[in-house]
This record gives structure tokens, sequence and C-alpha cells, in this order.
DNA sequence: TATGAATGAGAATTCATTCAT
DNA sequence: TATGAATGAATTCTCATTCAT
């Protein structure tokens, strides 16, 4: 249902008219919210009419299904990267860390659009995504358990209960991080990794 | 706005029609989101007229502003009379992080509404819960820094962002937590108290 | 159904309730009109309750027609002393013109709210006012043909027409007088009455 | 907002939506009022959905504004036509005062709903319709004083006063005027016309 | 006399979606 | 591919009035 080739008559700017739709879309919904953005918004500040919407997605929520794929795909991608890399399971585990933070900081509104929108889906995409993203944690937990294994993870705690940890912190990054705020990406994703890390890592004697 | 004498007429149950409504806007705000919920739904639910309601509440944003101005309440005297208590820093950071948990987990469909539907309310009124919520960040923010210069929290790290990353795990609980799961409140509660404890801990030698 | 005795409470200032919830709605119906002014609005700025209100009006229609019947025979009795006073009908002719114009111009608001509001009241009602209203014209009808009769008033005019071309100015008072303009009551009532006079009256040769 | 294409859908009558939206609403306007009549009326009696109207016009108040612009630029351009015209000025404000009346008398409903709605219009729009009805107003009024300086006037008549006293007749009309009554508009045109211009004329010895 | 909680009917408006062109 | 008029159902909110106390 989704085509990439160029729109022939240029609206707003070049992109194919599928992308700025969703890149509109994304945009309005981090602002106001899934429910508060109206069709017309979208499509007016695309440049593009509603048959044209309607044209490339079959409906309001599938533009919201097609970010939410986009935005899993990139950070599955990213992760089973570092997780399936060389290097210890410390180190793999410090480097992904710090690469989740930046990575969901380079797309922050997605992920606040997937954080407020999600739970307004369909039950059977909300399944969808949720499943996708539990995919997605459970590489990140297989990775604490690797840890834990090669003895630079405490035994006692919870692969799971760490995995929530972290991810608790990531996902609320978009509800306290200014663009213009005092930290860097690298910064922040360094200072959470280091916390976190320290935090489930065994003593050093 | 609010009274609190029960209703003359047999509704529902005997609690007064206020906290009845506020009660089961709470349980289908968390279950399908505040847009999704109509002001039907709500007064069917609690068994009285949408008038009703518009008696005692000015709006359906005024119900869900009534439900943080509740929690946050409830929430930061909780902090403060843990953090403004008697022991060493370290001692009552451990204790309000794990009360922190076990009474977000006892009031979890509040929490989730709050993530939920915070910005979908008129600006003001944002703003309003946000400083509230600014506020009670700020008293465990001064309870690291408390740690920081008693000795026992390492320098190195940024109060500001060991509580959002705290915090970020908080809120999260919502997403993942069953009360049906494997892990009982308490059990939560110290596992991510250590976790974050350990964390943020000068090591010892 | 509308008694006077002062009320047992002073609220507001010290006027029986009745009167004050008459003069307060004249005030609000006139700057925002009957429709937009809610039952609750009248008795807030009365300071009583609607308990209150309806206790002494059967309904916020019997407010209006109270307002209107207070003014149609506060006017009625004011023209019918000049009409059947002394003079030759040209004297009392002017006499009234002017008087009319001045208590109009006393009881502007009534007069706003009557013009307003008129054609919102159950039919029968309308009815009842209208009645009234004719009688008033009528009266004024009558003194145009006695000048006729007695040769002061032009034959060949319609009485019928000069008397809404009269009351249609003073209805139109209401769209443009400024308490703080220019012109006085009086100077308007002479004006109106000379301008009107003149030009119903006989040439003289 | 508004185009006049013919609609394609098989409606009551072949004009376009938006120009039979606009002859039903007034049609009810001046028999009911504004605030009595609801939009659903409106739409049944026009034969469209609620859904057309809003595509065509922005809200409820929008049709009257639309009903108001209509009105005041006929009557504008009809009076300006007269007044800019060829002939003496006592000759001009004869022709309009006739004339005014005559389309008045011809557009009875927009201007019944104009005198009965304006109020509860939003202020600025009120105060838009208002400063058209002002320009509208100074026009005859700058002929009034023409005639002063011509010397078919009396000085000593104010040309506001003459304005305001003309108009209210005008205005007036629609509580009266029963096209099945005794007098055409032709000669109610006529007769209010002299009255109104022997009313201000100076008396020839 | 007076209160004010509660009713219940109806108001305007919004909006995702369809479909003839 | 694209348009945009039209649909129709749902939504929030208002308000005159009643009635147990």
């Amino acid at each position: 249902m989704v085509t990439t080739r160029t729109s022939g008559r240029g609206a707003a700017d070049g992109a194919p008219v599928p992308d700025r739709l969703l890149a509109v879309a994304t945009r309005l919904f981090a602002a106001q919210g899934f429910e508060r953005t109206s069709v017309q918004e979208i499509v007016d500040a695309a440049g593009v009419t509603k048959g044209a919407m309607y044209h490339y997605f079959s409906s309001k929520d599938d533009l919201i299904r097609e970010i939410y794929r986009r935005l899993l795909g990139l950070q599955t991608r990213s992760l089973e990267r570092i997780a399936d890399g060389p290097g210890t399971a410390a180190q793999r585990l410090r480097e992904a860390t710090a690469d989740v933070v930046v990575s969901t900081l380079a797309h922050l509104d997605d992920g606040v659009v997937l954080m407020h929108s999600l739970h307004l889906l369909a039950p059977h995409i909300r399944a969808q995504v949720r499943a996708e993203r539990r995919r997605y944690h459970e590489r990140f937990r297989a990775l604490v358990a690797e840890g834990q294994r090669e003895g630079s993870v405490r035994a006692d705690i919870s692969p799971d209960l760490a995995t929530h940890h972290f991810f608790g912190a990531v996902h609320h990054l978009g509800t306290w991080y200014r663009s213009d705020g005092a930290l860097r990406p690298r910064q922040i994703g360094e200072g959470l990794a280091e916390m976190f890390l320290n935090g489930i890592a065994v003593q050093r004697p």
C-alpha cells in the first residue's frame, strides 16, 4: 500500500508524498496527540489532499502503524548489530545502552508518539506492536543474562527487572530531554549507561 | 465544586457521587485512554446522569485534573514524610525509592492515566501539573545531592540524571507490571531500589 | 405569584427579592439577550438561589413577561395621562411624543429586552403582549386622527403610518442612544417631536 | 469557503447547497429567531446533512454573518447609486428614502433577522457589522447635510438625529408590515418619504 | 421560604471515511 | 493518481426545571 515514487506535483518539499505524510504526522502526533490531530490537519501540513492520503494509507491508524514499524525496525537492527558483535557481554551491554539512548534521542518524536498513542490502537495492531517490542526487550534481556553467565553481572538480580529498569529510563527521555538543555545526547547516553551498569555489576573487590 | 455528602437518590453503591465518578473515570481512562472514553460511558458506569457529572465537574478535563491532583498530593506527602525523616541520606534514599515503587503499584491506574493523558490537557493545566511534579522530583534530587555531600553517593554523577533514571523506571511500571505476575510489589520495589542505589553508590573498597 | 415583602435574608441590597431579580434580569437580558442568559447567572447576580427564583416566578419566561407588563403599564399610563389631558390635539401630540421619548430613554434596558426577546416567547404570551402594545399604539393613532379633525394634521396622511413612523424612531433609540453622547434625553425628545410633528402638520400659509 | 457549483447528489431543488442553506436559514431565523432555530432544522429544511453545512459554513454564526453581508452589501450599493446620482439633494433624498423602504420590504426576512440576532453574535463580528451599517448611515447623513447646505433642509435640525429618525421607521417595518395588508410597498415608501422630508424641510412661505 | 443536587432532553460541532468525477 | 463535497454517527456540554429536605 505504500509506494515511494516521488510525487508528480511537487508540493511543500521534494520528498515522496508518503514520506512527507509520515514526517508531518509524526510531528503533529508528538505535539498534540494522535486523537487531537485530524486527518485534515495532516494533509494540510503535508500540502496534499485527503484523497491522496487515503491513496497511500488505508486509515489514520495505518499512519501510526507505519511510524511504529519504522521506529521499531530501526532500533531492533541497531541493537542486534551491537549485541551480536564482538566483545565481552559487559562491553556489548555498555555499548548497547549508550547507543539505545542516543538513537532514541535522535528519534524522540517517534518515541513520544509510540508512548502516547499505542493504547489507542485497535487491539490486534497493538498486540502486533507489543510483540515486536517484546522481541526487542528480549534481546536486551538475553545480553544481561549472558553477562551473568560470564560473571560480570550480579547473579542475584532479575534480568527482566533490569531490562524494565533500563527501558523505563529510555522511554522517559521524551518527558524531560530538551535539545537546548545542558546535557548532550552522548553525555546522557554515557551517564545512564554508567549508572545502569554500575547498578547491576558485580562489585570489584 | 466537590461536596461529599452521600447522594440522596439511591445509586449504584453508597459512595458519594463525585468519588464514584472519579473512581470509574480512573478505571476507564486507564483501560481505554482518555479520548476513547466518552462522558456517557463514565456516567453510565457510575450510575448517574450527565447532568450530575457536570454539576460536580466543570468538564471532562476537570475529572482528569482531579485525578492528578489526588495522586500527586498522595505521592508528595509520602515522599516528604520519608525524605524529612530520620536516618542517613542513603537510608532515606533506599526507603524512599522502595516506597515510591510500592505506592505507584498501588495506584497503577492513576499513574497510567497521568502518563497517557497529560499531553492532552489545556496548556495551563498541563503547566500546573508539571510544576507540581517538578517539585516532587526536586525533593528527590535534593536527597541524592545530600547523599553526595555525606559521601555515600558518587560525586561524578548528575543528581538530575539520576532522578530521571529512577523515575523513568517508576513511570514505566504501568507498562509491564501485572498483578498476577511473578514478582510482588515489595520485591519489585526492593529490586529497583537495589539496582538504582548500587548504580549511584560509592564503591566500598 | 409575585409578592413584594422585603426578603428576610438581606442579600446584595435591601430591595425585595422579586424586584431584585427583575432588575438583574433586565440588565442581563439587555446586555446578552434572553437566550444567552441562564437562570443560574440571574440568581447568582441577584444573590439568591434557583429555588428562590422559582418560588416567585413560575419560569424564565415569566420573568420577561413581568418585565414587559411593568414597562407597558408605565408607558400606557403616561400616554393616557397626556392624551386625555387638556389642550388642543396638536399640543397634546407634541407633549406626548416628547414624553414617550424621554420615558423610553429612562427605561432603555427594558425596551431593548422587549425588542430582542418578544419573538422568543410562547405564542399566547406574545399575542398578549402584542395586544397590549396595539392598544397603546391605538391611543396614539387616535390622537393623530383627532389632530386631523381639528385641522392641525394633514388629512392626506395615514394616521396608522404616522404612528408606525413615530414608534419606529422610538424603538430605534436603544440602538444608538448613549447616555454619554452629545444629546440629552430632553433634546432628543424635542428634536424628534419637532421633526415628527412638522412632518405631519398642515403647512401654515 | 462558499462555492457555487450545483450539488451533484439530487437534493430538494436545483440551487447550489450554500444558497439553499442561506435561504432556508433566513426564513427560519426570521420566523422563530436565531437561537430557537437548530442547525438540524436548517439542514433538514434544506435537504442536506449537518456535515454538508459545516463543509460550507464554519458555524451557525457564520450563516448569519453571510446573511448580513449580503443584505448590507445590497443596501449600500443601492443607496450609493442614488446618493451619488444626478439631481438636487432634496430630490435624491426623496428618491433614496422611498427606495430604502421598498428594498427593505423586499428583503424583510433578512432585516428582521439582523434586528433580532445582531446582539447575539461574537463581539468582533458584531463590531464588523455595525461598522458597515455605520458607513451606510453616514452616507445618508451626508445627504441630509448636503440638503442643509443647498437650503432645502432646515438648518436647526441635527442630521444625525434625522438619520436615526428615518432609519428607526425603516427598521420598524418588519414589526408591522404584512404583505397582505392595505398598503403596497410603493405607497408605504412614498408615505414615509413624504412625512420624513416634510419633517425636515424648510417651510415654503 | 429556601436549598442545591439531580434530571433529561437537546444543542452545536467534529471528523474519519467514501465516492463520483 | 487525485479531488473535495458529502455523509452520518458520535461527542462534549448546557440548561430550565423538579423535588426531597
